[in-house]
DNA sequence: TTGAAAGCGCTAACAT
DNA sequence: ATGTTAGCGCTTTCAA
């Protein structure tokens, strides 16, 4: 028999609030089940007493039974880009009303960092949204065997995905740098691993197939300013006119790498990027790039799992995709027509990183 | 008798792994316990048979008998706010050695949704991580009776605490802006719940008093870019010649929306922001500000806070401060001589928000 | 509506 | 080094 004297500093149990009110544990367990079915005056009794006592129902014991724990995990591949606030965000304000919380988890761009955390995580939360996940297909429809998954920007057969209108968004983007006279984009990739990276280049190859638009990639490199700063000076061997980076975090990244070569956006080069995150708006010249509403992929991604998680099916036909639009600033501009441009030669180098920091 | 004849659907169990492997219970535990103390060949044979079986060691279970869950929460007001990320990926650092996995709460700047997750986590985690946390002292005091708990970037007396030179930063804006001929600088406020902003402006106050600069404040303004241009339309009434923001983002804010009004940075106003965000090194003119080590911050905590939970006391003596300094842009200039300055009349206004946005 | 009893999967004494 | 016995705090049959 346990021994239920509470020690001062230990938290009320269920025992603790049932001795008080004298009734059996159970009864003190009904009293705080889901659909308030005991309205009797005992259970508001019991209520009272456990508010008295500071009772808070232990969420671990109560899963171990009812294998619910009420959490479900988001995980991103890296938290640095603006672009998944948007989608947590999203995901609060869908989880917000019912009693679920969101736990973030941070990939840092690893494959195996990815799989990891989940198999660790994985009796610990009720469900998974998986945004832009790094992993395999086969990984990904092996957890989904074992828990309700959502997969966001990434399309999996008989996996339930949300998506946003990437050929859609190429295609617009293409189409755009067409009309300016531009008839070759080169296409600077981000990560491999990345499911959008893939169909984005394959959009470009079959819109530039049909707008008759000569189209090359280069890359991989890192999907962040860092990348786009590398792959501008990977640009100079063969400078092209039109350029359509994998994100915005890219694109501002080569738009700078190409300032401090004396290149000039949108004079020399048109840039495009992609997701449409606040910087592009910062950056000079204004950042042309393809918006998606990431907010609205957070919500309705959590929606659809905690529909799953309350026994729904899950939607597993084609996936949900998201509009997307174009939005066009200033980073793209008519091709200038000489071949031999009138560009400043590439002569500056880009400037120490921190310049002249005054220590304190 | 539990009877633990496996349903083929569910994860193995220890006593499906003790039955197979012909062992107890506690022997399978103890060849999954932590300082792997069995090397017997037993012990690897159980492994083994877990391995088989797909056997995973169930965290929840675990921790309701040793009250150790393995995760540590941190929780930020604003995901949306760069500087959050460098101190979650400080975090992460610090806690992969271990095994700690960390799950991010974002609280979304509301006092009620903070002290709301955390009552419910409580219990899922060994411990927090609160960085700029908007709840009152007496509530962390509160939580930190129960759980390990290190605040970042705000000190509170008898719990442990990570902060950055507030005072430091601040006067050595105060000095850099002094240098260049300012007699007087406005303090755009941040959120009135920041203690980080309650400590600026106090600093602020000082220093001008040593430097016989002139100070004043205006706000509090919600601290985002939005928040900055809301600042610079009331700026108008009264426009100074140097202004310190509460953050980059509402320096960012502030440099456009004063932009838009025709006025110049730093021609007419120099601008001081504070964390040195990405977008301080994108926006025109670059942003001048006080650096902090974010990233070291997080991990420091982190550090600590894994002390306190493995049983040490917890540092509660002052705080632990990180240096800040002083990174000079392109926002801040001599001060323009002329009282009725060579401005531009304010006649231009805010451009709509999305420029020509061509929908797709 | 309430109580009694049996576990959820694991670990921690205590024996052996 | 291994087995035995009790629970961790809660929910859930099953009776009353």
């Amino acid at each position: 028999m346990p021994d239920h004297t509470r020690p001062p500093d230990k938290r009320a149990t269920i025992y603790d609030v049932a001795a008080e009110a004298n009734v059996s544990p159970s009864t003190v367990s009904r009293a705080f089940s889901k659909p308030s079915r005991v309205n009797s005056e005992t259970a508001e009794r019991v209520r009272q007493v456990a508010e008295r006592l500071g009772y808070r129902t232990n969420p671990l014991a109560r899963a171990l039974t009812t294998s619910r724990t009420h959490m479900i995990a988001l995980v991103i591949p890296d938290i640095t880009n603006p672009v998944y606030a948007e989608i947590v965000r999203g995901a609060q304000e869908a989880s917000i009303g019912g009693e679920y919380t969101t736990v973030l988890i941070d990939a840092q761009e690893s494959d195996r960092l990815e799989r990891a955390v989940i198999e660790r995580t994985m009796s610990t939360v009720d469900g998974f949204l998986l945004a832009s996940s790094r992993m395999s297909d086969s990984a990904i429809r092996m957890f989904a065997k074992q828990r309700p998954v959502v997969v966001l920007n990434r399309a999996i057969a008989d996996v339930p995905c949300v998506v946003t209108d990437n050929p859609r968004g190429v295609r617009r983007a293409a189409e755009h740098l067409g009309e300016l006279g531009h008839d070759h984009i080169t296409y600077v990739a981000g990560p491999e691993a990345s499911w959008a990276n893939g169909i984005r280049w394959r959009s470009l190859l079959e819109a530039g197939m049909e707008l008759e638009i000569k189209v090359r990639k280069i890359g991989p490199f890192s999907p962040t300013m860092e990348g786009g700063e590398r792959a501008a000076e990977e640009l100079c061997a063969d400078p092209p006119t039109a350029v359509l980076a994998f994100n915005d975090q890219m694109a501002i990244g080569l738009i700078r790498g190409l300032g401090w070569m004396g290149v000039n956006v949108p004079g020399d080069v048109s840039v495009v990027g992609f997701d449409n995150i606040l910087a592009a708006d910062i950056v000079t010249p204004g950042l042309t790039t393809v918006a998606a509403p990431f907010y609205a992929e957070g919500s309705a991604a959590t929606r659809h799992l905690l529909t799953m998680i309350e026994g729904a099916p899950g939607h597993t036909g084609r996936p949900m995709v998201l509009p997307v639009r174009l939005v066009v600033r200033r980073s793209t501009a008519e091709r200038n027509p000489s071949p031999g441009r009138t560009r400043t030669p590439w002569l500056r180098r880009r400037p120490a990183p921190d310049p002249a920091p005054h220590l304190s």
